[in-house]
DNA sequence: TCGGTGCGCGAAAGGGCTTTCAAACCGGTT
DNA sequence: AACCGGTTTGAAAGCCCTTTCGCGCACCGA
């Protein structure tokens, strides 16, 4: 038998070394049953010493599926990352691998994906996807897919059916339990700095007035952007228009770090004079000199979730997709929310 | 022909289509010399009408080549994500494809480079590698290795010779930068605020103290970490134990911000009062907020070079590996830094 | 001693793709 | 009809692994 150029052990050379046939090797490496103990023993032994690992190209051409799920993220996005990093966890823990496809400024989301469905991906997850309804669907169709922080995706026809699966944290919950904490501290106007144009920054601006109507606080939003600079430019404007609120909820933890950076400059106590909180607890938000009273959205949780709808897809052809996994967000408190100036709770 | 559970059209069911052999179709999907000018235009035909698009797997066996490039990272890295990016045009650019391993808390980087290893990777790319020198050259011995950000990794008998590739920005000069950047503004005395216990730190701590001694201005060093929190204890320090200094130099952006917040709620101006320059040019230093002055490493030179010392040992198999890229790195010069309190610039 | 019963094993097919190789074909000449 | 040199073609082998099928063997009870 002619060595092979890369120069690794194949199954044959194992087979060879165990004086055994290959078919046996393949048995006995994956504990299925029909080799003795005897036989397996003396194939693992002979796999350790020749160091030999299976060729995942050569397996999942035999076994005509691959156990890979494959991922479109943002390099650049902290949030993501953290999500990568449950989704990783929750594939290996159900005999999957993820395989992961960057979206960068030079390859686009539909070049990430077709890399994906070229590794035969059993079920593609999207993190914050860019594409088109029509397009989304398109992939779901082919693959199982499962989408993160976007609304549903219906058809055209505004059917409710099929179409991909959708994971999301409730923005409903969370911005209840921003205002219900502001509310009970003592706070009488809240503040919103919204996130900009986006889906997400809408439902949470919707999310944060009917929470606000609901508990019977007065409620003012601001438009701005999803990054530091915009809560700059929010925070300039509060200031000089009409002094201060006495609490400001910030669409994300960027928005709030940027409001909190503006109130500090300004010589304004935080949270003594004015109380801030964040979105997402994320990093930014842990940091010790920070400790920004935040909202977290549970990446683990909704890894967990993609994951299962991924493999119930998977396991049920039949399955028709289309569902939307609410996750149930929490509040982290920290330092940056105080009653306001002077009062004590109110409870 | 029974139809794949897939159901993704195969190489045969375009030969079908196009009524030609399969043999035929492989030729001229990928132009190669063969099929006539006819036969390939009906073949990509077909192609295109079924939506056909080759298998990885059975490609790669079939070619004994995968032409993947593995990459181990740190995902919440923000500097490794810029140089996946980078990567990923650099090995687009030269035909090859990306294949991201993710070391997170629950995978460590030997888990990664096993996986990588398992998808038959044709080179490893490690950002910020934490594995032994022994470890690493274990790996460089079986596929062709390069290293971000740390040491060239001579053997245990010390020989330059073999082992992996390095690639790094150069300290000396980064830190040269910034040290003749502030004597320049008129700072007599500099404070390196230090990253810790690492290669990396160490080498900065170095190149600061030797190019403040080149320069002839006085340098002190203080202990510290690789993130904001650190900045903060250390700034906290230096502003009790004998007032501030005109300029502090930070090891990385982040200790940097934590210097600045730090400063900001004392109540010390930045720059006016007090110069601070980070290192990494992160997004972070971007910020329309901070506007940090910062020493660029080029990660897209370093991408490049990296792909390109990959390469050459994958064209030349007796390569021997074991050397070392150093890139030159580049000042940022944004809004933290400018003359000393009261001082007029020196030149 | 013999026919049955399992168990452990080897042989071989198959998965999608690439590449090789011998054969077919071209129109004109001997 | 054999042959020319050059271009096309189809069949088949091979890449590494998984899985099925049936055989041979040892052992059992009769």
């Amino acid at each position: 038998m002619p060595q092979l150029p890369s120069g690794r052990p194949t199954i044959s050379d194992v087979a060879a070394r165990a004086g055994i046939s290959k078919g046996m090797v393949s048995l006995a490496l994956r504990g299925a049953p029909g080799p003795s103990a005897e036989t397996t023993a003396r194939v693992l032994r002979a796999a350790e010493e020749l160091g030999y690992r299976p060729d995942r190209a050569a397996s999942s051409l035999a076994l005509r599926r691959t156990r890979l799920l494959g991922v479109t993220m943002t390099v650049r996005n902290a949030f993501h990352a953290e999500l990568v990093e449950e989704l990783q966890s929750a594939a290996e823990d159900a005999g999957y691998d993820l395989v992961l496809a960057p979206v960068t400024r030079t390859r686009g989301e539909r070049a990430a994906v077709e890399t994906l469905l070229d590794s035969r991906c059993e079920a593609l997850l999207l993190l914050g996807p860019e594409a088109a309804t029509e397009e989304l669907r398109g992939w779901d169709a082919r693959t199982p897919t499962v989408v993160f922080g976007c609304r549903p995706r219906t058809g055209p026809d505004g059917g409710a059916g099929g179409g991909p699966d959708v994971v999301r944290a409730s923005e409903a919950v969370g911005l209840r339990l921003v205002v219900e904490h502001l509310a009970a501290l003592g706070h009488r106007e809240l503040v919103h700095v919204s996130g900009g144009s986006g889906d997400i920054a809408a439902d949470r601006r919707a999310a944060f007035e009917a929470a606000a109507a609901e508990r019977g606080v007065g409620a003012r939003t601001v438009e701005a952007g999803f990054d530091e600079e915009a809560g700059v430019l929010a925070t300039q404007r509060l200031l000089t228009a009409q002094g201060p609120p006495t609490a400001v909820v910030a669409a994300n933890d960027r928005v709030a770090l940027g409001v909190l950076d503006t109130l500090l400059r300004a010589g304004v106590q935080v949270p003594q004079q004015v109380s801030v909180t964040g979105y997402d607890d994320s990093q930014l938000a842990r940091l010790g000199h920070v400790r920004l009273t935040s909202v977290g959205q549970d990446p683990a949780g909704q890894a967990r979730a993609a994951v299962r709808l991924a493999l119930e897809r998977l396991e049920d052809v039949e399955h028709a997709g289309g569902r939307d996994v609410l996750v149930e967000p929490h509040l982290v408190v920290r330092d940056t929310t105080a009653p306001p100036r002077g009062e004590f709770m109110s409870q």
